[in-house]
DNA sequence: TATGAATGAGCATTCATTCAT
DNA sequence: AATGAATGAATGCTCATTCAT
């Protein structure tokens, strides 16, 4: 593994650990072993180690969330982006992390927080289409987005406190409470 | 106004501006034209003040929550809840940075913590009753007290980000969603 | 018990326990319960109240040192000065802290500094008599006054360190030493 | 000469002259002219710099006390021993300091002080020798220990004080009292 | 006599960054 | 590519002291 990996690696971990703003570089020096020196030779400051890890973690995600989407059922579809997202972050710690510090952080430039916003492009199209199609009730498209994602958010809370030892079950209530928000009124569901 | 009280003022200023971790008591000290160890004098610690700014906050959380519950229609109350938690965390900006980083920052000790979660209880005991009265299918409640927080946070969000100017029909069209989510089926909505 | 006496006997204890250096007024405030201003009232600085301690331990030092002092036994006026020192000093830790810090201490003014050694006006005596009599060799007579001095310390060390569990024939033993070493040649001993 | 060369040198004549409480980073940092951060990159902490000046300083201390000691004549054997700690003293200022401060001092941690005791067990062995040789009385080791060690520093604060100027006569004096106070009954001397 | 609010200099330490090798 | 010495601004905190009540 590259000098440069293995600062990543250790950033990542430690971001993990202890969020963005706890994490200082002489942290990341102490914990990967490497050089002071190296780490300036590799990035030009720590802006630009968070930056990398970030545009790492995120640059599959807008695949990720339509990955495996079936081509009509819009009910299927839901679910599975919906679990796409939730596994996403899940298995991605850092990658919720960064997506739920992204709006506050002065650490992450603007230029990435747009960037991630582009990601949310296919699901505000998916929302659209089924609005035309009489799936859903006419609602603001970003509104129902924003309320989409932060049903996923809450249940990745969950699994990520622990209060719960969270089952299938409820990761399939979840999705359905969050379905049938949206539905248009008398739809069967 | 006391010089206590200015420092706790500032300190709201500055963590709503820039959040916990980039506000020093320097820029504290700087920006409240008090003394350095003026503060020391009020405050134990940085922590102690933080502390104190959360509880003077948060001790009405619960109150205000449930202020002005109807009595009979668990509509109403739904929306007066929803409302009522909207409203206080885009008036209390802080208090709303407080319940989204209190699980991951180390700077709140997990005593507060703990304190923060009672306040939910009101709510649990809501999703409860809706429950027991057949107008909510039998979810999960802490899955269904997540996602209602959960969407009030979504539009709150949209609310700071100012991605689009947040207007009436918005927030009712979020209460909607919310609402109907959790509804049993064939529900005469 | 006044304030004033509180915050001298706290000092004394925390002095006692942690040395002169170590010890500081806002400890002392938050020891002894006492206001901030309180100490100020009474001592005019922080080097007034160690100075007064000071005054207090010491104050009866020049009396204790000749206390009991056997009218002719020249022998025996060594053997109950020296256990005078001893267990004045062990009796007495501040002081003792006191005396061995004193040289180097800048917080007690010369002045205090030149005032305990005129304590040792009574033993310069002694041995100038023993000198004359001619039961001690003509050494020099500081160098005598410090050497016995520095015997009583050793012993009180041992005692403080408690690397030995100090029993009375220790104590006999070292006395008998540091009589021993000033005795005149062929002295019948 | 390397900045943490500088640092110790710095650190060490300023503890030499002020002790090692009224020493503070930052005087040393400004006496040194080496930058606040560099003093933390040679060290981990203020103590680390302390405890390394006080290895430097006392690693050959344990060969310097039995340096030239002679094989046969004990007597002689005593006054070089007597002479090497007394001159180790005078001409290492530190070392005395801390070999005073040692006990009390908090600054120092409890390993180094242990570490110290290992370099009195040659004077202890000789002291043993001594009494089974009937040279000595046999009075208790450690007893006699801490008198000649006692000795040595009540030389070492005359000189220090400078209450007079210490002559050679002097100090023959006081090896010759320290030498006595150990001699075995009827010794001829 | 007693209080405690207020002060600002000073302290030990951490931080991100630069530079010569 | 890799190192680590060097930097100095900044941080959280302690200190002795002053002053109005």
């Amino acid at each position: 593994m590259s000098k440069k990996a293995i600062v990543l690696q250790t950033t990542l971990e430690l971001i993990t650990k202890q969020g963005i703003g706890a994490t200082s570089l002489s942290q990341i020096i102490k914990e990967s072993g490497v050089a002071n020196g190296t780490v300036y030779h590799h990035f030009k400051n720590k802006e630009e180690i968070i930056t990398e890890l970030y545009l790492m973690l995120t640059q599959d995600f807008g695949t990720v969330v339509m990955r495996n989407i079936p081509e009509d059922d819009i009910k299927k579809q839901f679910t599975v982006m919906w679990l796409n997202l939730f596994y996403y972050f899940v298995n991605n710690p850092l990658a919720f992390i960064f997506s739920e510090q992204i709006a506050r952080s002065p650490e992450i430039p603007q230029s990435l927080k747009d960037k991630a916003r582009e990601y949310y492009h296919d699901i505000e199209e998916y929302f659209k289409r089924g609005v035309k199609e009489k799936v859903f009730k006419a609602y603001n498209t970003l509104v129902m987005e924003e309320l989409f994602f932060g049903n996923v958010v809450s249940l990745v809370k969950i699994h990520e406190n622990e209060q719960i030892k969270l089952q299938e079950k409820h990761i399939n209530q979840a999705i359905e409470i969050s379905w049938r928000g949206f539905l248009k009124d008398k739809t069967i569901i």
